[in-house]
DNA sequence: CATATAGTTCGATCTATAGCGAAGCATAAA
DNA sequence: TTTATGCTTCGCTATAGATCGAACTATATG
């Protein structure tokens, strides 16, 4: 007993309704104001500021100044990870917050992960991406035929600002429940195709709304991505 | 907003410090009944009860009677995968709840994760399959080589029970912060190896303790596990 | 049968904290 | 400067829920 990391406390963290609010809305990968997050909680400016430092203190948010503004934003891809673990877990339960809408099937299909490509195209990119030799063995590394590959869709690795952070990752993907790329390279991948214009953010959820364009030469790259059969109703 | 599924709810419920120790015991991959979960949290019989009842209905874990006793287990793989994750970001942030002790070290060796290995060794071991080609592609299938090299180890697949659950499944690391491998051949290894007298099982803790010879044969299947470099104190 | 043990249910208490009104800072614009 | 906006601190209330004592049910054992 006693083993191990102090699970209770972050996960109380999580579990208060505003404060889930306020990180399921930086999921976007946006950086929002204490307003903004207040809004979206549905609390007052005084509530959100206490939550607020609250995760700021628990380490899940990281603040930003911006004149009189102050933004906050994820700490880090380990949050996201376990708010899409969560996620996962919550909805494989029925744990549903809203009934499915169309917005929902828009969500599986495509959207953001923090910041990174999520939902059934990335996880197809992720396969893809494997099944073509780009990310080789376990811990994913770019082989220098990745690289050319990556070169031929106008991605330069060299280019990348230099991090400690890792490459790649991979991220447990919520709707199709298959791993999905993270790291470096998966956000590169994702604003990738938004400044290329193949796809572009939905003013205000995760969804990524790709072009007829876009989504063709997607498939071009990656292959088409197939519905797994989903064996819930 | 409002999208997708209701993680307050779930991280409400291991948020708790009761709830968590519970979990946390749990995760050793023992059933273990209700006065027992109440010992390990540290609370009245009548509180554990209450408090059972409530994961039981929030579906993370599953009740099964036996005469006059009540066992309790994780409801599934997935929920063990959240718990992981979530001690990965408490280590990471520091929140840790004991000291680091001689018994912490052990941990981040060789421990149980609900039902598989997990820890350095059970990091190598993944990787160790996968470069050894025994499991391939992105959805770690067994190949027919891979079937061969289990069947050297005295495992045959054939033998495992059926059932819907993956054969094979990653699970992040929280010590390691890497893979290792879950699902039923990740569980069929681990009961191998102490069926085999490889390693045993500590008594009251998640440790895996290997034998002398164990930990030879353990490392001329799968190589040795090498330390990653700890980057923070 | 009686007795012990495992678990639950009920009721009462008590604490932690989410919530907000009001006032106080800080920064930016006019 | 004044005025407006973004955010925080203070103080209070209300409420959820964690805790336990006591009584109750169910299963095992002698």
């Amino acid at each position: 007993m006693r083993d191990g990391p102090d699970i209770a406390r972050v996960a109380a963290l999580i579990g208060d309704p505003a404060r889930a609010n306020m990180l399921s809305a930086l999921m976007s990968g946006k950086a929002l104001t204490a307003t903004e997050l207040a809004q979206e909680a549905g609390v007052q400016a005084q509530t959100a500021s206490s939550h607020l430092s609250r995760l700021v203190e628990g380490g899940l948010v990281a603040p930003r100044k911006s004149g009189r503004h102050k933004y906050f934003s994820l700490a880090g891809e380990e949050v996201a990870e376990v708010l899409e673990a969560l996620m996962g877990l919550a909805a494989g339960k029925g744990h549903l917050r809203t009934r499915t809408g169309p917005k929902d099937q828009a969500m599986r299909q495509a959207r953001v992960c923090y910041n990174h490509l999520a939902g059934e195209m990335g996880v197809q990119m992720f396969r893809s991406l494997q099944a073509q030799g780009v990310l080789v063995g376990p811990d994913l590394q770019v082989s220098p035929r990745g690289r050319q590959f990556l070169k031929a869709l106008g991605l330069d690795l060299a280019s990348l600002p230099k991090s400690r952070a890792p490459m790649c990752k991979e991220c447990l993907d919520w709707s199709a429940r298959q791993s999905h790329l993270a790291g470096r390279l998966g956000r590169a991948l994702l604003s990738h195709f938004i400044e290329e214009g193949w796809a572009r953010r939905q003013a205000d959820s995760r969804v990524v709304q790709f072009t007829p364009q876009g989504l063709h030469l997607f498939e071009k790259h990656f292959g088409k991505a197939v519905r797994p059969q989903e064996d819930f109703a």
